[in-house]
DNA sequence: ACGCTCGTACGATAGGCATCGTAGTACGGC
DNA sequence: GCCGTACTACGATGCCTATCGTACGAGCGT
Protein backbone atom coordinates (compact mmCIF):
# COMPACT_ATOMS: atom_id res chain seq x y z
CA UNK A 1 0.00 0.00 0.00
CA UNK A 2 1.10 3.36 -1.22
CA UNK A 3 1.14 5.14 2.30
CA UNK A 4 1.42 8.81 1.03
CA UNK A 5 3.90 9.93 3.99
CA UNK A 6 2.23 12.79 5.35
CA UNK A 7 2.01 14.45 8.21
CA UNK A 8 2.13 12.42 11.07
CA UNK A 9 -0.68 12.12 13.87
CA UNK A 10 2.11 13.53 17.02
CA UNK A 11 1.83 16.98 17.02
CA UNK A 12 4.15 19.35 19.11
CA UNK A 13 3.25 22.58 20.95
CA UNK A 14 3.96 25.69 18.97
CA UNK A 15 2.65 29.21 21.05
CA UNK A 16 -0.17 30.77 19.52
CA UNK A 17 0.77 33.72 17.37
CA UNK A 18 -0.32 36.28 20.34
CA UNK A 19 2.15 34.52 22.75
CA UNK A 20 5.11 35.35 20.71
CA UNK A 21 7.37 36.71 22.80
CA UNK A 22 10.15 39.39 21.13
CA UNK A 23 12.57 38.86 24.36
CA UNK A 24 12.07 34.84 23.77
CA UNK A 25 12.78 35.53 19.81
CA UNK A 26 15.81 37.79 20.56
CA UNK A 27 16.94 34.75 22.90
CA UNK A 28 16.45 32.32 20.77
CA UNK A 29 18.42 34.26 17.44
CA UNK A 30 21.46 34.84 19.84
CA UNK A 31 22.59 31.61 19.44
CA UNK A 32 25.38 31.30 16.51
CA UNK A 33 23.81 27.72 15.62
CA UNK A 34 19.98 28.67 15.91
CA UNK A 35 20.52 31.98 13.39
CA UNK A 36 22.51 30.00 11.56
CA UNK A 37 19.60 27.38 11.24
CA UNK A 38 16.99 29.97 10.41
CA UNK A 39 19.60 31.49 7.79
CA UNK A 40 19.38 28.26 6.30
CA UNK A 41 15.50 28.13 6.52
CA UNK A 42 15.27 31.78 5.22
CA UNK A 43 17.38 30.80 2.17
CA UNK A 44 15.78 27.87 1.31
CA UNK A 45 11.95 27.85 -0.32
CA UNK A 46 10.13 25.37 1.50
CA UNK A 47 10.26 23.40 4.51
CA UNK A 48 13.56 21.19 5.41
CA UNK A 49 14.08 18.13 7.78
CA UNK A 50 16.08 18.47 10.59
CA UNK A 51 18.55 16.10 8.66
CA UNK A 52 19.30 18.54 5.78
CA UNK A 53 21.48 20.51 8.24
CA UNK A 54 25.10 19.94 8.90
CA UNK A 55 25.72 21.50 12.71
CA UNK A 56 28.93 21.02 14.41
CA UNK A 57 26.66 19.69 17.14
CA UNK A 58 25.46 16.13 18.22
CA UNK A 59 22.21 15.26 17.33
CA UNK A 60 20.30 15.57 20.69
CA UNK A 61 21.80 19.19 21.13
CA UNK A 62 20.55 19.88 17.69
CA UNK A 63 17.34 18.59 18.69
CA UNK A 64 17.41 20.67 21.10
CA UNK A 65 18.23 24.04 19.73
CA UNK A 66 15.06 23.03 17.19
CA UNK A 67 12.60 22.92 20.15
CA UNK A 68 14.00 26.48 21.50
CA UNK A 69 13.21 27.89 17.74
CA UNK A 70 9.50 26.24 18.16
CA UNK A 71 9.06 27.18 21.58
CA UNK A 72 10.21 31.13 20.96
CA UNK A 73 7.74 30.98 17.76
CA UNK A 74 10.48 31.70 15.40
CA UNK A 75 9.56 28.09 13.28
CA UNK A 76 6.73 25.52 12.75
CA UNK A 77 7.39 21.92 12.70
CA UNK A 78 5.38 18.72 12.18
CA UNK A 79 6.58 15.47 11.33
CA UNK A 80 6.34 13.89 7.63
CA UNK A 81 7.11 10.11 7.90
CA UNK A 82 10.50 9.76 9.86
CA UNK A 83 11.78 13.35 9.03
CA UNK A 84 10.71 16.44 10.82
CA UNK A 85 10.09 19.48 8.77
CA UNK A 86 10.88 22.82 9.72
CA UNK A 87 9.47 25.87 8.65
CA UNK A 88 9.98 29.93 9.42
CA UNK A 89 6.61 31.18 10.60
CA UNK A 90 6.86 34.37 8.80
CA UNK A 91 3.28 35.66 8.72
CA UNK A 92 2.99 35.42 12.11
CA UNK A 93 6.15 37.29 12.76
CA UNK A 94 5.59 39.58 10.08
CA UNK A 95 2.56 40.20 11.87
CA UNK A 96 3.41 40.70 14.92
CA UNK A 97 6.78 42.52 14.25
CA UNK A 98 7.23 44.27 10.65
CA UNK A 99 10.24 43.87 9.08
CA UNK A 100 12.25 42.34 11.86
CA UNK A 101 12.85 39.16 10.25
CA UNK A 102 14.13 41.21 7.36
CA UNK A 103 16.19 43.47 9.31
CA UNK A 104 17.56 40.82 11.36
CA UNK A 105 18.50 38.21 8.39
CA UNK A 106 19.99 41.18 6.48
CA UNK A 107 22.17 42.11 9.51
CA UNK A 108 23.02 38.21 9.79
CA UNK A 109 23.76 38.11 6.05
CA UNK A 110 25.72 41.64 6.42
CA UNK A 111 28.22 40.03 9.15
CA UNK A 112 28.40 37.09 7.59
CA UNK A 113 30.35 38.37 4.61
CA UNK A 114 31.54 40.94 6.82
CA UNK A 115 33.56 37.88 9.12
CA UNK A 116 33.56 35.66 5.67
CA UNK A 117 30.87 33.46 6.27
CA UNK B 1 36.93 76.54 41.39
CA UNK B 2 34.19 75.87 39.41
CA UNK B 3 35.48 72.19 37.90
CA UNK B 4 33.43 72.20 35.16
CA UNK B 5 32.36 68.24 35.36
CA UNK B 6 32.80 67.22 31.95
CA UNK B 7 33.44 64.07 30.91
CA UNK B 8 36.42 62.06 33.84
CA UNK B 9 39.55 60.56 32.36
CA UNK B 10 38.42 57.50 34.13
CA UNK B 11 37.39 55.66 30.96
CA UNK B 12 35.51 52.55 29.88
CA UNK B 13 35.96 49.47 27.40
CA UNK B 14 33.92 49.70 24.53
CA UNK B 15 34.18 47.44 21.40
CA UNK B 16 35.05 48.41 18.22
CA UNK B 17 32.58 49.19 15.85
CA UNK B 18 33.80 45.91 13.54
CA UNK B 19 34.26 44.01 16.59
CA UNK B 20 30.14 44.42 17.59
CA UNK B 21 28.44 40.91 17.33
CA UNK B 22 24.93 40.83 15.65
CA UNK B 23 24.44 37.52 18.23
CA UNK B 24 25.98 39.81 21.20
CA UNK B 25 23.19 42.43 20.10
CA UNK B 26 20.19 40.25 20.28
CA UNK B 27 21.42 38.42 23.47
CA UNK B 28 21.45 41.76 25.45
CA UNK B 29 18.18 42.68 24.04
CA UNK B 30 17.02 39.22 24.83
CA UNK B 31 16.26 40.73 28.42
CA UNK B 32 13.51 42.51 29.47
CA UNK B 33 15.45 45.00 31.51
CA UNK B 34 18.06 45.80 29.04
CA UNK B 35 15.58 46.00 26.41
CA UNK B 36 13.80 48.59 28.27
CA UNK B 37 16.40 50.51 28.91
CA UNK B 38 17.59 50.52 25.18
CA UNK B 39 13.99 51.78 24.66
CA UNK B 40 13.65 54.74 27.19
CA UNK B 41 17.74 55.56 26.13
CA UNK B 42 15.90 55.45 22.19
CA UNK B 43 12.91 57.71 23.15
CA UNK B 44 14.65 60.30 25.10
CA UNK B 45 16.71 62.21 22.56
CA UNK B 46 20.31 62.64 24.39
CA UNK B 47 22.11 60.68 26.98
CA UNK B 48 20.93 59.56 29.81
CA UNK B 49 22.33 59.50 33.85
CA UNK B 50 22.26 55.92 35.20
CA UNK B 51 20.07 57.34 38.25
CA UNK B 52 17.60 58.58 35.65
CA UNK B 53 15.78 54.48 34.96
CA UNK B 54 13.85 53.27 37.86
CA UNK B 55 14.86 49.56 37.67
CA UNK B 56 12.99 46.49 39.43
CA UNK B 57 16.27 45.41 40.53
CA UNK B 58 19.35 46.58 42.86
CA UNK B 59 21.72 49.45 42.08
CA UNK B 60 24.39 46.65 41.49
CA UNK B 61 22.06 44.59 39.44
CA UNK B 62 21.47 47.69 37.20
CA UNK B 63 25.36 48.36 37.00
CA UNK B 64 25.59 44.86 35.51
CA UNK B 65 22.56 45.07 33.03
CA UNK B 66 24.41 48.53 31.69
CA UNK B 67 27.72 46.87 31.34
CA UNK B 68 26.30 44.17 29.19
CA UNK B 69 24.54 46.25 27.14
CA UNK B 70 27.91 48.40 26.61
CA UNK B 71 30.13 45.39 26.07
CA UNK B 72 27.71 44.05 23.64
CA UNK B 73 28.29 47.79 21.85
CA UNK B 74 24.44 48.56 22.00
CA UNK B 75 25.17 52.09 24.34
CA UNK B 76 27.90 54.01 24.59
CA UNK B 77 29.18 55.46 28.58
CA UNK B 78 31.12 57.98 29.78
CA UNK B 79 31.66 59.26 32.95
CA UNK B 80 30.72 62.74 33.55
CA UNK B 81 31.45 63.81 37.05
CA UNK B 82 29.70 60.94 39.64
CA UNK B 83 27.26 60.70 36.83
CA UNK B 84 27.93 57.58 34.42
CA UNK B 85 26.20 58.79 31.04
CA UNK B 86 24.49 56.63 28.24
CA UNK B 87 23.71 57.22 24.99
CA UNK B 88 22.90 54.40 21.99
CA UNK B 89 25.34 53.33 19.61
CA UNK B 90 22.92 54.49 16.70
CA UNK B 91 25.43 55.80 14.35
CA UNK B 92 27.44 52.15 14.98
CA UNK B 93 24.83 49.90 14.78
CA UNK B 94 22.98 51.52 11.53
CA UNK B 95 26.30 51.57 9.70
CA UNK B 96 26.24 47.88 10.53
CA UNK B 97 22.83 46.70 10.49
CA UNK B 98 21.00 48.84 8.53
CA UNK B 99 16.95 49.26 9.82
CA UNK B 100 17.79 46.95 12.40
CA UNK B 101 17.76 48.93 15.25
CA UNK B 102 14.47 50.47 14.37
CA UNK B 103 12.98 47.39 13.54
CA UNK B 104 14.20 46.17 16.79
CA UNK B 105 12.43 49.41 18.82
CA UNK B 106 9.07 49.31 16.86
CA UNK B 107 9.22 45.43 17.78
CA UNK B 108 9.04 46.56 21.47
CA UNK B 109 6.91 49.54 21.07
CA UNK B 110 4.25 47.46 19.80
CA UNK B 111 4.54 44.55 21.47
CA UNK B 112 4.53 46.97 24.74
CA UNK B 113 1.43 48.39 23.62
CA UNK B 114 -0.11 44.95 22.82
CA UNK B 115 0.86 43.63 26.45
CA UNK B 116 -0.29 46.78 27.97
CA UNK B 117 2.98 48.69 28.68
C1' DA C 1 9.72 -9.58 10.85
C1' DC C 2 13.97 -7.14 10.64
C1' DG C 3 16.87 -3.61 10.37
C1' DC C 4 17.85 1.15 9.12
C1' DT C 5 17.35 5.99 9.65
C1' DC C 6 15.54 9.90 11.96
C1' DG C 7 14.57 11.93 15.83
C1' DT C 8 13.42 11.91 21.36
C1' DA C 9 13.99 11.36 26.32
C1' DC C 10 16.73 11.46 30.16
C1' DG C 11 20.57 12.20 33.09
C1' DA C 12 25.01 14.30 33.78
C1' DT C 13 28.09 18.13 33.50
C1' DA C 14 30.07 22.36 33.15
C1' DG C 15 29.70 27.05 32.36
C1' DG C 16 26.98 31.30 32.15
C1' DC C 17 24.11 34.69 34.25
C1' DA C 18 20.56 37.54 36.91
C1' DT C 19 20.19 38.66 41.34
C1' DC C 20 21.51 40.30 45.86
C1' DG C 21 24.28 42.41 49.83
C1' DT C 22 28.21 44.55 51.57
C1' DA C 23 32.13 47.10 51.34
C1' DG C 24 34.59 50.37 48.82
C1' DT C 25 36.04 54.32 45.37
C1' DA C 26 35.39 58.74 42.81
C1' DC C 27 33.68 63.14 42.59
C1' DG C 28 31.37 67.48 43.86
C1' DG C 29 29.56 70.64 47.47
C1' DC C 30 29.92 72.78 51.87
C1' DG D 1 38.63 68.31 55.36
C1' DC D 2 34.14 66.02 55.59
C1' DC D 3 29.85 64.29 53.94
C1' DG D 4 26.66 62.68 50.61
C1' DT D 5 25.66 60.88 46.13
C1' DA D 6 26.67 57.83 42.21
C1' DC D 7 28.49 54.03 40.86
C1' DT D 8 31.72 49.69 41.30
C1' DA D 9 33.95 45.38 42.87
C1' DC D 10 33.53 41.10 44.78
C1' DG D 11 31.60 36.99 46.56
C1' DA D 12 27.52 34.07 47.09
C1' DT D 13 23.54 31.87 45.34
C1' DG D 14 20.35 29.64 42.56
C1' DC D 15 18.72 29.06 38.03
C1' DC D 16 19.17 28.38 33.14
C1' DT D 17 21.37 26.28 29.21
C1' DA D 18 24.56 24.23 25.74
C1' DT D 19 26.67 20.16 25.39
C1' DC D 20 27.20 15.20 25.40
C1' DG D 21 26.21 10.00 25.61
C1' DT D 22 23.21 6.34 25.86
C1' DA D 23 19.04 4.16 25.43
C1' DC D 24 14.71 4.27 23.23
C1' DG D 25 10.47 4.98 19.82
C1' DA D 26 8.40 5.72 15.18
C1' DG D 27 8.13 4.97 10.58
C1' DC D 28 9.85 3.14 5.95
C1' DG D 29 11.82 -0.32 2.85
C1' DT D 30 12.90 -5.00 1.94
Amino acid sequence: MSTAPTTSNRDLPHPARDDIRLEAVLHALSDPIRLRIVRELAADADELACSRFDLPVTKSTTTHHFRVLREAGVIRQCYRGTAKMNGLRRDDLDDLFPGLLDALLAAAARQAVRLGD
